[in-house]
RNA sequence: GCUCCCGUAGUCUAGUCCGGUCAAGGAUUCGGGGCCUUCGACCCCGUAACGCGGGUUCAAAUCCCGCCGGGAGCACCA
């Protein structure tokens, strides 16, 4: 209150004390009053009628300005390397890019990050057209596309300026003895090279006089940096691996950093935004900039992202793809953009679902329900509702009325201009082995259908035999039904990647692929995209509740 | 160990730059109720947060100092 008063008027300020006393004198007086009296003393003082709650206030993530950006003249660029498809992880470089370029009518390029990488981080030739299909499938599509590879020798002059600057040397040390150098800040005995040295063994390391491994070029910082990630790093080293695209054709490769330091430049970036584990390369960038005297582009993060339910592994997911213990690159487990797809979750939720994080640097964790319930939103109103038992089990209905042999259900509880579609009843149904274990000997109702009461057993061979009760809609266990009479066979992936077998009512038989389906209290399902429709069984993927 | 980053309900986020209208807003989850041909959806209600300790100030989520906690980097990977 007095906070208030002196928020409104700044003139009561330095009368804070006094202001203060009045109001709680005042609040004293008044507090003891019925509240018809409050009413009639305020009405009394005039003022405006007490104000509803404020309007919200935001909707969700903020994103800041980019420094600097003018709209029509922003470049930015994803950067990913090929050796796996696009993952839920990636959202953030997907979508936080393609916010930008929207909101500054700006230009997004795809550049492969496809140098030669490591023995165990190799480029691999199909992820260059998986990753440009995963662009497309989660609709951001890139101006333009280019690869590393094909820029290898344009870092060669940019390297020999560094070394003329006296920024390089080249270092013969084996990796480990570098290692330790420089967790000791000790220089190799090649950091005293002069500028004409280094460029004899650059040109050196160019005309292949040395072996894979055995020379590095280095930048030159400070070796008593206090961070000892930034000590001399190398810019270039020496590879005989084999790429996808150039083969053998180079020898020498460069470092991301330096690779960045050039591409950023070469390709007119005006703002770098990408992930914060990659700080350290933005002083990189900046060094080698400062030290060529060129203005480089500004850099913005993200912090990680991660989804509790995704454990992400790119080489997991790798091998168990090539092995065949994965369903392809859209198995649930992969929890790539083409998995969700699979399972029915939108782009547009996904994007939503990304944005809504803002481009704050803390690590988040969330939980997955919270997709599935962006993907809901969007879905929910136009999916049909069917029948699906999983795990079976037969039941015969005696004193089951004829009349109720079929009967007429809507395909969404809420929308009737989805329709409604006639369903196959008793006498015989399926029913879930799971439900039935858990009423033996108990009244319940068939959904939508009628009562019947269980016998007290049901692990007997053969169909179980249960008895009719009446049709009044009562307040008993609900459970979900098949009839007999055209039930279809389902295979329901799941998100674990484990099978599980059931039947579902006959309209699911008509399904088309694609088509997204919410299996009454199992969740919503989607027809598999090669599913040839009439076939058996009907492949479905589970989606989410 | 060194360097950098981050701490608002169970979770995510708005507010922090520029102190006051923040007895802290939204989303999701959870709990209760309603409704319906689902245990789902929808509607209503509710629980729940400024990491801790000092300081500055009439006033601190916001500014300053210290601590604690979490994450990332310290590859001839990206």
């Amino acid at each position: 209150m007095v906070a208030r008063l002196l928020a409104s008027d700044p003139t009561l300020r330095p009368l804070a004390e006094e202001v203060r006393s009045f109001v709680s004198e005042t609040i004293a007086s008044i507090r003891g009053l019925p509240p018809a009296e409050l009413d009639d003393r305020l009405a009394a003082l005039g003022g405006p009628e007490p104000s509803k709650a404020a309007a919200p206030r935001s909707e969700g993530g903020t994103f800041p300005e980019l420094p600097g950006a003018k709209p029509g003249a922003v470049v930015l660029r994803m950067a990913p390397f090929p050796n796996g498809v696009l993952h839920i992880g990636h959202g953030r470089l997907l979508y936080v890019n393609d916010y930008y370029r929207t909101r500054y009518r700006g230009k997004l390029l795809l550049v492969f990050d496809d140098t030669i990488g490591s023995e165990e981080k190799r480029p691999a030739p199909e992820f260059f057209d998986l990753i440009q299909g995963d662009c497309e499938l989660a609709g951001v599509k890139p101006d333009a596309v280019y690869y590393k590879s094909d820029q290898i020798p344009a870092h060669y002059p940019w390297a020999r300026r560094v070394i003329e600057r006296g920024g390089a040397y080249v270092c013969v040390c084996p990796a480990d003895r570098l290692r330790e150098n420089r967790a000791a800040g000790r220089a190799c005995p090649e950091r005293a090279q002069t500028p004409t040295e280094t460029l004899e063994g650059w040109e050196k390391m160019l005309g292949g006089a040395y072996a894979a491994g055995e020379a590095v070029l280095r930048l030159r910082t400070d070796l008593a940096d206090p961070d000892p990630a930034f000590r001399d790093r190398v810019l270039f080293r020496i590879s005989d691996l084999e790429h996808p695209r150039v083969g053998r054709k180079y020898r020498v490769w460069p470092m991301l950093e330096f690779a960045w330091a050039v591409g950023d430049v070469e390709l007119g970036v005006t703002h770098v935004l990408r992930g914060k584990e990659l700080v350290i390369e933005d002083r990189m960038q900046r060094y080698i900039w400062d030290l060529l005297g060129i203005q480089g582009p500004p850099f913005l993060h993200w912090g990680l992202l991660r989804v509790r339910e995704a454990k992400v592994s790119k080489s997991k997911s790798n091998r168990e793809v090539q092995s065949g213990l994965y369903d392809g690159w859209a198995d649930p487990r992969t929890w790539s953009l083409r998995s969700l797809d699979r399972r029915g979750i939108s782009m547009e939720a996904l994007r939503e679902f990304i944005l809504s994080f803002g481009l704050s640097l803390s690590d988040i964790e969330v939980a997955a329900e919270t997709l599935y319930a962006e993907n809901r939103k969007r879905i929910d109103a136009t999916t049909v509702r069917r029948a699906f038992v999983a795990d079976p089990v037969r039941v015969d209905v005696e004193g089951y009325p004829f009349d109720l042999a079929t009967t007429t259900l809507a395909n969404h509880p809420d929308r009737p201009e989805l329709g409604s579609r006639e369903v196959r009843a008793g006498p015989s149904f399926y029913l879930a082995r799971r439900d039935l274990a858990a009423h033996p000997g108990e009244e319940v109702r068939l959904k939508d259908l009628a009562n019947i009461a269980l016998p007290a057993a049901i692990d007997g061979p053969g169909p179980i035999r249960a008895t009719f009760l009446e049709r009044e809609n009562r307040r008993i266990p609900r459970l979900q039904w098949v009839g007999v009479d055209g039930a279809v066979p389902v295979d329901l992936l799941e998100a674990e990647g484990a099978h599980v077998r059931g039947l579902a009512e006959r309209a699911v038989a008509g399904a088309r692929p694609r088509d997204i389906l919410q299996f009454e209290r199992v969740g919503f399902v989607r027809v598999d995209a090669d599913w040839a429709p009439g076939s058996e069984p009907a492949r479905v993927v589970y989606g989410h509740p």
